[in-house]
DNA sequence: GTCTATATTAAGATAGAC
DNA sequence: GTCTATCTTAATATAGAC
């Protein structure tokens, strides 16, 4: 535990990688240099390579712990029973997580293509597992008569979509504020789903089976 | 009109863009040399420069000629008068639009940062006239009684969201067709807006004014 | 209009002193 | 662990011959 020359270390690991995660959201991983890094780090260019052996695994490692701390945070969330229920918890916790990872989410979108392919194939299938989550509510809220949906595919990815959307616009010090947002993107999604709480005139309620009027 | 030893510039000169187009939306703007686009078109490097003066030009071009093109045939289609109608249209127009441009819709949308600030002004002016178009169709909507939606802002982003997902993984020769995809975009959008024909249990029916139940 | 050749700059990565 | 110095490669862009 005697400290050396190079006890600066312990600061400086964290320090690249998250100056490097801020620069690539800034201007992108083809744009940003090591010595723009290093410059912005406080060392010269050199020492990077103490702590990465290049400037791809600069750029994986960013997206493999994101995708990674991404997964494990919703195993850990508390899941409740009732598919729309279900629904309104992934997608608060999907918004929260996301407000607070912005530039995370930002590079994890955008620098896939710059990955090369062994790199690739990791974070897209990190990437599917988690689309797939949202897809299996989906499914069994459809399975269970709850949902009034065509393609449960399809309703995923428009709701993901949804949900990717808020990354382009969101501010902290916005006209809305984090909760204001996410009730708005589960009564959005819940209405998408056409979740038991929707019904259509002339139709058959999902849930008594009984025709719809208005009275 | 007669011919020199520089007429190949006729069918040079789209091929450049074409090229550059192709190279940009896979490998991504930064990542692409003007050497690379001079192999791919057939000439050498040098010639490229006949045809722009820089390669930050022909991202510019690709974009502006992009959103032109998506705005002029907008203002070309035809307008029904009822908002519901409208928003089908809306969707119709820009997926169909989308699907036979989806390497300018990539460029456009990834590249953005890639633009010179005085570059950048330009497009995202244009960005934000086509999203406009969406936000007044459903603040008319929204005026006239007809969608119920807590805030059209939100509510537009959302669509657009949903739409530009669309562009991530359509495929020409994929399970669903243009026009099922179509339709299942106008009905995810409606319900999101719940139009006049999606009505709650227990609220007032938007048009009649009268209490919805279940028989 | 296109070519070859080149000027200039900067990139990723490494070697060896401290 | 960090530095300075450097190797190697490749980028944008231009000049001038044809």
């Amino acid at each position: 535990m005697s400290r050396t020359s190079g006890s600066f270390s312990q600061k400086t690991a964290p320090r690249v990688a998250q100056t490097a995660l801020r620069l690539f959201a800034k201007y992108g991983y083809a744009a940003v240099s090591m010595r723009q890094i290093a410059r912005d780090v406080g060392v010269q260019v050199g020492a990077l390579y103490n702590y990465t052996p290049d400037k791809q695994a600069l750029l994986f490692n960013i997206l493999l712990q994101h995708m990674d701390s991404l997964l494990a945070a919703w195993a850990h969330y508390p899941k409740r029973r009732d598919p729309s229920d279900q629904v309104n918890d992934f997608i608060q916790f999907h918004l929260e997580f996301h407000f607070s990872k912005a530039d995370e989410v930002f590079v994890a979108y955008m620098e896939l293509r710059n990955l090369i392919p062994q790199n690739f194939i990791v974070i897209e299938k990190l990437r599917r597992d988690y689309e797939t989550v949202l897809q299996e509510i989906l499914s069994a809220g459809l399975a269970a008569g709850q949902f009034e949906i065509q393609d449960a595919k399809i309703a995923t990815l428009a709701i993901i979509g949804m949900l990717k959307e808020v990354g382009t616009w969101y501010r902290p010090d916005g006209r809305l504020g984090e909760p204001e947002i996410i009730r708005l993107y589960q009564n959005m999604a819940l209405d998408v789903l056409g979740s038991k709480y929707v019904i259509k005139k002339g139709q058959l309620d999902k849930l008594s089976g009984r025709r719809v009027v208005i009275e």
